[in-house]
DNA sequence: CCGTATCCGCCGAGATACTG
DNA sequence: CAGTATCTCGGCGGATACGG
């Protein structure tokens, strides 16, 4: 019959990262790590080794590979000192603090709400829990 | 310039949840559909096949997933009519206006700063790729 | 119309070991 | 000190089929 490309090797109709901005900004900082990071650098530079004892449960592997896609986005600038042995420095751009500031009443507004939110988990837990089991009317 | 205090208490493996607020509120809405949600539901409410349509590539799974997950959090209500077929239709509740409000300052950010971003990373990769295969110098 | 159940591919992320 | 290489695994999310 009609020969169609199988669904699965079809492109994209539109490129999704031109159509919803958000998300291709975004994306890349919802990660474990990335805002974590970007809060340690947002008010003084730091060393790889620092930010490992900043974030001490972050693997050598994430630290590396997070500051590396924060650079790519222009959040972070890496300066390297021929020292010995050499040294790193990770420090925010102009960019990078501009996305600092349009976070923070998002980072504020979670502190603000966490009990509230932890709250309304256990009661919806609750609540599907007794409309499964209606032992506990 | 607002600095905020420390992100990560660096107490170890503790209830992480509990030890960082921000990542125990963030994640939830962090995944790949939660904030289109709630910008479409930010100004009115929806039904679910309406919903459908304003995301046309959302799947269904997906879909009843996020908004449950929201509704867990308190973000948004669920309300069933009886109709003929059932009607189910989704709002967002106070709590989840207040955590949209919050989130407006970011998501204006990454609008205005998507393609100074796009920029970015083409260079990072032409940049990168160059000192891979130094021919074109 | 509004979901849930099942199967599955992909990728984020941890652990570990190795280089400059 | 500051990374990379490889292996591995769990979970997100897509496709499809079925239930109320």
């Amino acid at each position: 019959m009609a020969t169609r490309p199988p669904l699965s090797t079809r492109l994209p109709l539109v490129d999704l990262s031109e159509v919803c901005p958000v998300r291709d900004v975004m994306d890349p900082i919802a990660g474990k790590w990335a805002m974590l990071l970007l809060d340690a650098l947002a008010e003084h530079p730091y060393r790889f080794a620092e930010l490992r004892r900043l974030v001490p449960d972050i693997s050598q592997r994430m630290l590396s590979q997070t500051l590396r896609t924060l650079q790519r986005d222009g959040y972070i600038e890496r300066r390297v000192f021929p020292t010995k042995p050499p040294g790193v420095e990770y420090r925010l751009t102009p960019l990078g603090h501009s996305l600092y500031q349009a976070l923070v009443p998002a980072l504020n507004w979670a502190e603000e709400n966490h009990q509230t939110i932890r709250d309304a988990r256990r009661q919806f837990d609750a609540e599907t829990a007794e409309a499964m089991d209606p032992l506990d009317a």
